[in-house]
DNA sequence: GCCCAGGATATCG
DNA sequence: CGATATCATGGG
């Protein structure tokens, strides 16, 4: 386990909704579903002794090789195999990045494994407060998902491609989703289904301006949709989703303005933070809480 | 009732 | 290319 991890900043990001669906924060565990090859997998993650994790299958044993599987994961999941030794060295000589790394130290970006997944919870979150966007996502991932019962609670997959790809936008309208975001997800849905876009093609360019150009072929991907996939799923610590309202008012915070810093300012802050961009996106998103 | 929210796209000058 | 209109709905 590297050092600058802590486990419980994971948690705490982790259990920021009530809504979500796709893992359970019970105190100082966390409960999730993923698939697993030919079956689905309930583990456990809890930290029994500080600088260390448990993982625990649930849900029946696990092959050697599940087990390996199982491991992989989670460590993409808590992006536990990155150096931060850069990421540490920009604090000195700035303030923003010192004060986040002091108000919450060990945290690690929380990553979002499957690519489909990732685009519609950005494209759900597009223009909208983050309440709604988890209505709109549970009920998605509760219409189209797959769940499993366990210990009183449900635990659910995210849907498949396939099955969003062969949907209406008269489907998705109930669920209160408007008509664009309806067109945009069946649209991504079937691009991915079709293997017309794939998250190993995306990583295989071995240049995330690739992946990024890729990305925003896609009908309903523009430069924040690109940016926050490219964070959150592939993993490129430098994306910056600069569009970000969010974002916007996290740094306000930070200064203590009482107005947003317009995107001039921002890009002259996030001009010190080079290689690093998204990283720190992800702990500003953590400031907002 | 009003403004805002982790934007994208089409259209215009 | 940069500005503007449109979409469209809940949260506070």
């Amino acid at each position: 386990m590297p050092e600058t991890f802590d486990f419980r900043q994971s948690l705490v990001y982790l259990a920021r909704s009530l809504q979500e669906p796709l893992h359970a924060v019970d105190g100082s565990r966390v409960r999730k579903l993923i698939r697993a090859g030919d079956r689905d997998i309930l583990f456990e993650l809890e930290q029994p002794v500080p600088g260390t994790l448990r993982i625990r299958c649930l849900n029946g044993g696990v092959r050697q090789e599940q087990e390996r599987a199982l491991v992989g994961y989670v460590r993409e999941w808590l992006d536990l195999d990155r150096d931060l030794e850069g990421l540490h060295r920009l604090a000195p000589r700035d303030p923003v990045v010192q004060s986040l790394l002091q108000g919450y130290p060990g945290l690690r970006l929380v990553r979002i494994h499957d690519l489909f997944q990732a685009l519609c919870w950005a494209i759900l979150g597009q223009q909208v407060n983050i309440a709604f966007a988890y209505t709109l996502y549970r009920r998605v991932v509760e219409a189209y998902g797959r769940s499993e019962m366990y210990d009183g609670r449900h635990y659910w997959l995210f849907p498949q491609a396939q099955t969003v790809a062969g949907l209406a936008p008269a489907d998705l309208r109930p669920l209160q989703l408007t008509g664009r975001k309806a067109q945009y997800l069946i649209g991504v849905a079937q691009a991915i289904a079709s293997a017309r876009l794939d998250k190993e093609q995306l990583l295989g360019y071995g240049d995330f301006a690739l992946a990024r150009e890729r990305l925003l072929q896609i009908r309903g991907v523009g430069p924040w949709t690109a940016s926050y996939v490219l964070l959150r799923c592939l993993g490129d610590v430098d994306a910056f989703p600069m569009a970000d309202v969010g974002l916007h008012n996290a740094i306000r915070q930070l200064l203590g303005r009482p107005q947003k810093p317009d995107i001039y300012e921002i890009k002259a802050l996030a001009g010190n933070w080079n290689g690093w961009r998204g990283y720190i996106a992800f702990y500003l998103y953590r400031s907002l809480l």
